[in-house]
DNA sequence: AACAATATTAAACAGCTGTTTGAGTTCTGT
DNA sequence: ACAGAACTCAAACAGCTGTTTAATATTGTT
């Protein structure tokens, strides 16, 4: 819809359709600045489209920002559902913590520093327009959430609804964490005395993208591993 | 500085300088929506002030933000840091680790709900406009964290200063994701349908504000005191 | 080649942004 | 009581905001 889906000719890296160099324009700077403050013109400019272009193709700014999650949050939220489908399939649906831990903070993590989309969601979620992001709760959040809770609930048993609750929020609030971190650190390019800074309070940032990764993902799931296992013991 | 000091009559509540009711409502709106989505205009309303008066008594709206994190901040990191020396202090040098931890979590969640100072601080902290941020970074984080890395030293010997950055992160990560998620809930006062989704996704949400309180900083304490004790057991 | 659908364009839209102005009012110290 | 500082106010400022328009160009289909 929009523009012709019939095309034969695979069109060049920088001679795509409007409609998708927008939406990657605006993944990438509604990650980086947050959503309001991009401007229309801004994304025009980056997509080397003319402003009028936001509006014909999706009805307004805000409509391009839903558009920009629907393209992305599916596959995002399929990988890690299929990824604890896998775990669970694999161990004959007797997981341990450690792993089940492990799939959602790695895939999160992995998602948010390959593409801006996670980046963006995560910024925004923390930021003004609440109401907005009710249909991404319940079909993103929703679905991942409950996922988490029957995986866990089948590597340790003797938690309760409740208790899952508290520790899946933990979990998430350390993942939100490093993400923001480092796009703070990454976002003080241009400040060198704000980057040393931080360099120095948490020198990890100073890591590549995949080693980053790697030790954060590490960390966060050794961490909540050993909390679970301290303060609910498996019962034999 | 700015207006008469001097005077003698205390002023009514509703009668006070107009600086004051500016400082009160922007730190109030700012912790509600954000700096960018608060105008001028809307602060000059609520503070029953002249639209000039943000501009007369600070040089910019920027510099009234900078105003609201100057009167608080010093206070904030005060309790905390007297928190953690009396701390020391009362245990001979010898806290828990769980102690530490929450004196922590306490101050920082009781100071975020109770004025609307921290919150603000806590979605601007996570908004876009990084460069804003290094004197708060400077003067607030970095001394509390210093002071966190000693005190969680004296409790454990056995970590190391890199061990303090990732365990410290984790928990700051898990206070900031409690204190937004409260927000959030709160944003959604007029949309009954997400605060209903809210409430069942985390029920916490649904306690009155002491009692979040409470069970939080219980919650993050008892998580991350366990988590520390798995991974960097006691030597002895 | 001609037609209609689709896409792009420059220009203008009304409305809001933070800030400034200059004249008026209120307060303070003497 | 008076001079001068401190403050308030309505009005206007230039600049940016998201969006719309109407003319033009490009495209796919016949």
């Amino acid at each position: 819809m929009g523009y012709p889906l019939l095309t034969n000719q695979t069109p060049k890296p920088d001679d795509r359709h409007a409609k998708d160099r927008l939406l990657d324009a605006a993944e990438e700077l509604f990650a980086a600045k947050g959503f309001g403050e991009v401007s229309v013109r801004e994304l025009a400019t980056a997509a080397e489209v003319n402003v009028a272009a936001v509006n014909y193709h999706f009805h307004s700014k805000e409509n391009l920002f839903q558009e920009v999650i629907r393209r992305r949050f599916t596959v995002q939220r399929d990988r890690t559902l299929d990824g604890l489908q896998t775990l669970l399939e694999q161990t004959s649906g007797q997981p341990r913590v450690e792993q089940v831990i492990r799939v959602l903070v790695h895939e999160y993590l992995d998602g948010a520093m390959s593409n801006s989309f996670l980046t963006m969601i995560t910024r925004e979620m923390h930021g003004g327009r609440s109401g907005t992001h009710l249909e991404f709760f319940k079909q993103m959040v929703a679905p991942v959430f409950q996922a988490m809770s029957q995986a866990l609930m089948a590597a340790r048993p003797s938690l309760t609804q409740e208790d899952l609750n508290w520790v899946i929020a933990s979990i998430v609030g350390q993942i939100h964490h490093f993400i923001l971190r480092r796009i703070k650190c990454d976002d003080c390019d241009d400040m060198p005395e704000a980057r040393e800074i931080m360099h120095m309070a948490f020198p990890a940032l100073a890591l590549g993208r995949d080693e980053y990764i790697r030790q954060t993902t590490d960390h966060i799931t050794r961490f909540s591993t050993a909390a679970i296992d301290g303060l609910y013991p498996e019962e034999n």
